[in-house]
RNA sequence: UCCUCGAUAGCUCAACGGUAGAGCAACCGGCUGUUAACCGGUAGGUUGUAGGUUCGAAUCCUACUCGGGGAGCCA
């Protein structure tokens, strides 16, 4: 007999298939059962009537919520079914009869859930949730290999800070001091130089002492690098990337949306280009409407979610002052006191999910600029040979992919958007 | 690091200075179409830890531990 996952359950109406899951929950009468079975795939609603097979009918007790099973039933369509088919049951195998299971369909804190995150998963929710991230990995991968990206990993076991700003997580390598990397861009930077366009894709680490629904300390960020792109090429890059996201995470996962309640208009809304303000406009709005702050101090969490507010699609906040961002940035010539970069802050609030800029070609530039910023020259040595060795104009940015799932799925925490979150008090499982 | 909130049954919560309760889960029974099914019953507790105030503390005070939300920093 065929196994069949239930998404495809449709294709096989009037057959009798095998599934393979799990009782994601049981209702019994006397003279019927409903067994609702999940697979990872979606869930389906197996009725077991007594009059039809009283020796199954009393054998499905043993059917405790999460016991994994092998069945076999024929499917039908069912108009009561939110799904639209129904399985009669005609048998089954218990694999692993489970104990009273820990998370049961009533309401519980985000306490005993974290506590409980590898079952946790096992919900309608969460599984949703990890499918869209799925889809926005693949997504962005399919985006860069279609416009001649190389996928070039980046080492995470790093001697020294790559933009010496963060706490970073020091580990032991040998007998030396390493750290786990906060960024890939540095090599980003020497990969492109020898590839033209590159990304990698990997978890960074980040040892702050951060405790908002924003923030982990293990995070999946795609860092993308270009050989002469400009300031204009990077950030056409980037909106058509998120854009391509979103509507790709719209195709393939209108119902995995629907399950979490996300407002899909919203979505919908997004459209290119993104808008684009300045730092020094985005900053003469906050003044005007009673934030207390002044040029050259960098934008908190109430501040972007003010700017956020006002656009339907993500916004580039363009041309910061240079001395509240990364020291490789390469300034404006039109006015060096701010950066050829730009954030782009998601909709809704959900904060900063990309980080971007044109970089540094002029190697005394350069070096003049990692001096000022008291960061050692000797471990730069080989970051500034990417200057000596044939400079060119480039770019790059970096998306978090946990942020973005977030705001895709309209999710309140970003530990919801990574199967196992490393938050600050909490690395367990 | 700072601000703020919290910890009571397996889970979600109530009791607010005077005998620790409810719903769900578990267990037993009932029910032919349920969608977090429903109905009846049984069992389940050193109230996070340590001290203090009091005739009496889950409740008030102090410290600690663990956690939630936020600030800073960042994706």
């Amino acid at each position: 007999m065929e196994w069949v996952l239930v998404k495809n359950l449709k294709d096989h109406v009037g057959s009798e298939v095998e599934l393979r899951g799990w009782v994601y929950n049981q209702r019994a009468s006397g003279k019927i059962r409903f067994i609702i079975l999940r697979d990872g795939t979606g869930t389906v609603q197996c009725v077991l009537v007594k009059a039809e097979n009283p020796g199954l009918f009393e054998k499905a007790a043993d059917l405790t919520q999460e016991s994994s099973v092998i069945l076999t039933g024929s499917i039908r369509e069912e108009p009561r079914s939110p799904s639209g088919v129904e399985i009669t049951l005609n048998s089954f195998i218990i694999i692993g009869r489970a104990d009273p299971y820990p998370i049961t369909l009533k309401e519980h804190g985000v306490d005993f859930l974290s506590e409980n995150r590898h079952l946790w998963i096992r919900t309608p929710r969460q599984s949703a949730i990890l499918r869209i991230r799925s889809t926005a990995e693949q997504a962005c991968r399919e985006f860069l290999h279609g416009r001649d990206f190389v996928l070039a990993d980046s080492p995470i076991i790093t001697p020294a800070a790559c933009e010496g700003t963060s706490t970073l997580f020091e580990i032991s390598y040998h007998e030396e001091k390493a750290y786990l990397s906060q960024s890939g861009q540095l090599y980003n930077e020497a990969t492109a130089m020898a590839l033209n366009r590159i990304f990698c894709f990997g978890p960074t680490f980040r040892a702050e002492k951060s405790k908002t629904r924003r923030h982990l300390m293990e995070f999946w960020m795609l860092e993308a690098e270009a050989a002469f792109f400009e300031f204009e090429d990077n950030l056409k890059l980037q909106e058509e990337l998120v854009f391509h996201l979103v509507r790709t995470v719209l195709d393939r996962h209108s119902q995995d949306l629907r399950l979490l309640n996300r407002d899909i208009e919203k979505l919908e809304a997004v459209s290119l280009p993104f808008p684009r303000v300045s730092y020094t406009d985005a900053l003469k709005l906050l003044i005007s409407e009673g934030h207390q702050i002044q040029w050259g101090e960098d934008f908190g969490a109430p501040q972007e979610t003010a700017i956020s507010e006002k656009y339907q699609s993500p916004v580039f906040i363009t041309h910061f002052p240079a001395g509240i961002k990364a020291f490789y940035m390469e300034p404006d010539p039109a006015n060096p006191e701010v950066i050829l970069g730009a954030d782009m802050l998601a909709p809704e609030g959900y904060g900063e999910i990309i980080g971007g800029s044109q970089r540094i070609s002029d190697p005394d530039l350069l070096r003049k600029k990692i001096a000022e910023h008291n960061l050692p020259v000797d471990t730069f040595s080989w970051y500034l040979d990417l200057r000596r060795y044939g400079t060119v104009p480039h770019s790059g940015f970096g998306l978090g992919i946990e942020r973005t799932v977030a705001w895709l799925c309209g999710i309140e925490h970003v530990r919801e958007a990574i199967p196992f979150p490393r938050t600050l008090y909490r690395m367990y499982p």
